[in-house]
DNA sequence: GCCTAATAGTTGTTTTTGTAACTAACAAGG
DNA sequence: CCTTGTTAGTTACAAAAACAACTATTAGGC
């Protein structure tokens, strides 16, 4: 047997800890308001944000456009979020949330505040701050 | 704008992170030897224990069954890997590499190393342990 | 103004994944 | 033995993602 060990390797181990971590916060989303993945991330950088552009969050959540455009067309079909043609360029349009997608937004952050809360004292204080900033080192490059 | 900041919120964080290292190493084994994620997987869990069946991989690795089948039988049909019916118990079957799937696993474990050191020494060493004690921790759940 | 390039966003097609149902083989109780 | 349940692995179908090509609009050089 080699003595290589995948969980010292990075990539796969940082992959096992965010699917875990996915399949926590997934059950909320995906059971109380049918969303995908991309969706709810779409939700809270409007909600966050309040008013963006698909190409805004494309660039700060790293997503791609396609990606974007069609959760955006769910969200707007699930009167969660709403399209208004910006009428100096009208190839941009601004997507804010209705008031359903901003009740949505606050429900799913608290559900997301309390998960850290928990994961927090599960680990300890500690530990989750050093890991929040590595963990966006790597993120930002 | 809400204060609320999704960076500082673990299961998306853990997912930009991952998605950016995972990105780093596809580049090698999708260039190089034309494999999915769930492949080189299944070829380095072959290349550490040398004999394991479907189901000890997807135990260990935390992966559905489904994908392991197909993972296999890519791996198979690219002639990385062969597969032998266990005689005691025929529902069985045992897993190794070829000499060509070996070699692959060499190569890409070799990678897989530098790249880790690369971001060891980006980072710096503690902050390297640190994270992958406390990421280990995560994955464990 | 007019041509070319760039940007915003969408749509279509192909891969890949997820879920459930399936076959085959074994195990255990009666 | 023979039913019932369990395990190993595959296959079929639906959902989602990746990738490329597309429309519409604006910007910039000439």
């Amino acid at each position: 047997m080699s003595d290589f060990d995948l969980r010292g390797f990075l990539p796969y181990l940082l992959n096992q800890a965010a699917e875990a971590a996915s399949l926590d916060f997934q059950q909320y989303y995906k059971d109380r308001y049918g969303m995908l993945r991309t969706e709810w991330r779409v939700l809270f950088h409007l909600g966050i944000f309040e008013r963006m552009t698909a190409s805004d969050i494309s660039a700060r959540a790293r997503i791609h456009k396609t990606k974007i455009s069609r959760a955006v067309s769910r969200l707007e079909a699930r009167r969660f979020l709403e399209r208004t043609r910006d009428m100096e360029d009208r190839r941009v349009e601004w997507l804010s949330l209705t008031q359903a997608g901003q009740a949505a937004y606050r429900d799913l952050r608290g559900v997301a505040a309390r998960y850290d809360r928990a994961l927090e004292e599960e680990i300890g204080a500690d530990d989750m701050a050093a890991l929040k900033r590595i963990l966006q080192v790597l993120a930002a490059r």
